[in-house]
DNA sequence: ACCTGAACACCGTTCAAGT
DNA sequence: ACCTGAACACCGTTCAAGT
């Protein structure tokens, strides 16, 4: 009599997500995750090659929200700098809610393996609307604007700002000079 | 008969970094440490608390190198803009030649445990040089220009840069919008 | 005083045996 | 067909026993 499958490929990518966001990538054991699943852990290799899945699969997870969010705030304003604007905004928050995500997005030894490359996936978006725009050098542009927005989220993150004033005028602030230094 | 000390903390410290160097981080083992000194591994607990520590003796010892490099180029020109330019070209150098350490040290769960945290030790010298100039709001911009600086190294250290063109035209030519968006 | 072997609690992963 | 217990090779870490 075969046993019936107990766990969906889909409730485990959100059982994963769950324990990263709560308590960090490292506390993403197969046996936590089997735990949480109410399954013992060689069960899960029936639908993961092992650790590395796991992980990939909530990177992909999260990169797909992300891109999500970037879509929808695309069309939210006609002009290319309230574009570039929301989008930035949409990362950083994205950022501050989903801190354990957004490192494992952009950290190097994972988004190698990103199906749709996490790092590739912010500039893309970018490199689109300055594009779309005729902007000239457009990649450069798209480069040096997503360099600081993820320095500036990973920074913040991290608790770099500690010392002084608001970080949200800091951002808008500093948006608004690089937007001015792009020159779109 | 009391046996002899076999392995010195400089020793201890200059090995784990050789490994971190070499293969990442998650190879710095107690076993892996142990076995290039010679020694067990129960023996490195004499000298150190936990792996932890290693890890954080390893960053310190990063951020003390790097610090050595911005020391050495702050004097090297008169004016601000030209100390902040070389400051930018020895962190990136310093990235792409020890891009294992570089991630140690700006990684937030590590970070926090550093004597003089490599966040802020890439803020700080920044920041002194805005200051001495009398800058307007020398705060927000160190944060500018070290924000912009850390995303592109990692980003290029992360292989994010893959397609197209110099990285380090990019680099010089956004470095030059930065400073001009700072109004130096 | 320092070093070590043995031991413990954890991992990830495999595989034969159960249903 | 899926699940599980047992087992293996790895970790980090502790500690009593050696010199």
């Amino acid at each position: 009599m075969p046993a019936p499958q107990r766990v969906k490929h889909d409730e485990i990518v959100f059982a994963a997500r769950a324990i990263v966001e709560r308590d960090g990538v490292e506390q993403l054991t197969m046996r936590a995750l089997a735990d949480t699943l109410g399954v013992k852990p060689p069960s899960l290799y029936k639908r993961l090659r092992d650790r590395r899945d796991v992980i990939r699969l909530v990177a992909e997870d999260g990169v797909a929200q992300l891109t999500g969010a970037l879509d929808a705030v695309r069309s939210a304003s006609h002009d290319a700098q309230g574009r570039l604007r929301s989008m930035a905004r949409v990362v950083r928050a994205f950022g501050l809610e989903h801190p354990g995500t957004y490192a494992l997005i952009f950290d190097p030894r994972i988004s190698g393996e990103i199906e749709q490359e996490g790092l590739r996936s912010a500039v893309q978006p970018v490199l689109n609307v300055l594009q779309d725009e005729g902007f000239d050098d457009s990649l450069s542009g798209a480069r040096m604007l997503t360099a600081w927005l993820h320095g500036f989220v990973s920074m913040e993150v991290a608790g770099a700002f500690r010392l002084g004033g608001s970080t949200d005028a800091a951002f808008e602030d500093a948006l608004d000079r690089i937007l001015v230094a792009l020159d779109v």
